[in-house]
RNA sequence: GGUGGCGUGUCCGAGCGGCCGAAGGAGCACGCCUCGAAAGCGUGUGACGUGGCAACACGUCCGUGGGUUCAAAUCCCACCGCCACCGCCA
């Protein structure tokens, strides 16, 4: 939810930033007008309670012949209070709906839709190869490591196993990932994959994402789609004393993938769950955006550590969720398919999502709004899909960068059996 | 899954339907005392909303949501959570 006292300061800021998502700038005067029939309805009930109140405590002291009176005004006022009162839940109400319906404001991030990224700068070279590549499905089932035909057999399509070698590469990566974290000084947390709908609801995942998310009827609990539901939703409704708090949230994350028939079907690009290893900090919004900057550093350092070539973009504002302000993606190449994949990406919600889950901070004038963000270290299905690729040689062998290769018994290759 | 108990401010903890935003502690902050500290003494110490430049005023909040009443932390109902015991179980 977007600061109201920015919003009635300078609402044409809050409606450029509307078109530059191409999102209703309509929405903003539509909040406005909500904002201004709340107050209205507030103090008008504020004003009856308080005449409400002072009569009701008059009865006590009123002599037997003024009592009967003084009972019926309290009465009349009772139920002129309940009316006021019904009228300032609808206006509540209605100020929540337009202020859900307000996406956060940007901050930084280039204008346009999905095409309009801009690339801010390339590490590594693209890698060439003198012999016919594969892609990682195919060195996968060399290597024994990846078994999708019995992961649908068993789940469904989407769903794969990972064997022998796909196994260990999994547990290195999450292991290094958490061993660079936790040398970066950030908590290491275990976060539950099922949540409360609150949760999910403020974190933002059920507003256009609905439909990617796995619910479970019987229970009233999500499967959550990333740790930063659980990471943000840890600290709500909580002040907290000091920032800034920085966290590295490790879970399974389950994605129903609805929209996306046809799209990456082949391997582990793109399944329903897959394990990640997710950052999470909570800073003063005065130092949101050197935060995310080193939530970008922290990324590029592990792909550095895997010895991946990889972009790092600018996504534009029309691509941007509902939370974040602005957002860093990483794609890294793959050699297969000859294009860029993303890897990772971090968001700056600002104030944004603190202020929905109730998560505050000491500020000069008491408590306000934290800023969060949020950054993938290692999404690791997709990790493993590009390693193999990237690090493949001609016998179908896979090159082990020397940074993992402590979390793999010191192996510096995987070879098929 | 069953039975019982409990949810009050940063924490502990009291609270007769009106005089309770809430006793009393602790903690914390500031001041006095001290060479300095501890102890002691004194003062202060929640959030949110609305209006106001501000001091401040009014309103809301005693797990959450309903209900009864002129009036609810206090009575009733539902839900959530916590604790204990039993059952089951990785």
């Amino acid at each position: 939810m977007i600061d109201l006292k920015l919003l009635r300061d300078d609402p044409e800021r809050v409606r450029a930033s509307q078109r530059a998502r191409g999102d209703d700038p309509a929405l903003v005067d539509a909040l406005l007008a909500a904002d201004e029939a709340r107050r209205t309805a507030v103090s008008y009930a504020d004003n009856l309670r308080a005449e409400q109140k002072a009569v009701s405590q008059s009865v006590r002291g009123a002599s037997p012949e003024e009592r009967p009176a003084v009972l019926e005004r309290a009465k009349q006022l009772s139920t002129e209070v309940k009316e006021a009162e019904v009228a300032q839940t609808e206006a509540d109400a209605a100020l929540r709906v337009a202020h859900l319906a307000v996406p956060n404001v940007i901050a930084g991030a280039p204008p346009g839709g999905e095409a309009d990224f801009v690339v801010l700068e390339h590490v590594g070279d693209v890698p060439s190869y003198d012999f016919p590549v594969r892609d990682h499905l195919d060195i996968g089932t060399l290597l024994s490591a990846i078994d999708t035909e019995r992961g649908a057999k068993v789940s469904g399509s989407r769903f794969a196993f990972l064997t022998g070698d796909g196994a260990l590469l999994e547990l290195a990566l999450i292991n290094l990932a958490m061993a660079q974290a936790t040398a970066a000084g950030l908590i290491p947390v275990i976060a539950p994959a099922l949540v409360r709908p609150e949760a999910m609801e403020g974190t933002g995942f059920l507003g256009a994402h609905a439909a990617e998310v796995y619910k479970l009827e019987n229970d009233d609990l999500y499967l959550v789609g990333t740790s930063e539901v659980p990471l943000a939703a840890y600290h709500s409704g909580e002040v907290l004393e000091k920032l800034p708090l920085r966290y590295a949230g490790y879970s399974s994350c389950f994605r129903r993938e609805a929209g996306s028939h046809g799209k990456d079907t082949r391997g582990i690009i793109r399944v329903h769950q897959f394990e990640k290893v997710e950052m999470f900090s909570y800073v003063d919004p005065a130092a949101a955006e050197a935060e995310h900057q080193r939530l970008l550093e922290w990324e590029k350092q592990f792909l550095t550590l895997l010895e991946l070539p990889y972009r790092v973009i600018d996504v534009a504002a029309g691509d941007l969720g509902s939370s974040a302000a602005r957002k860093f993606d990483i794609e890294a190449w793959l050699p297969s398919q000859e294009r860029w994949l993303e890897l990772t990406s971090t968001s700056n919600c600002t104030d944004f999502q603190a202020r929905r889950l109730g998560i505050r901070m000491r500020g000069e004038k008491g408590p306000q709004a934290a800023a969060t963000l949020n950054g993938t270290l290692c999404a690791v299905g997709r990790t493993i899909a590009v390693l193999l690729e990237v690090h493949q040689q001609a016998d179908g062998s896979v090159h082990v960068p020397k940074a993992l290769q402590p979390f793999l018994g010191g192996r510096t290759e995987l070879r098929p059996a």
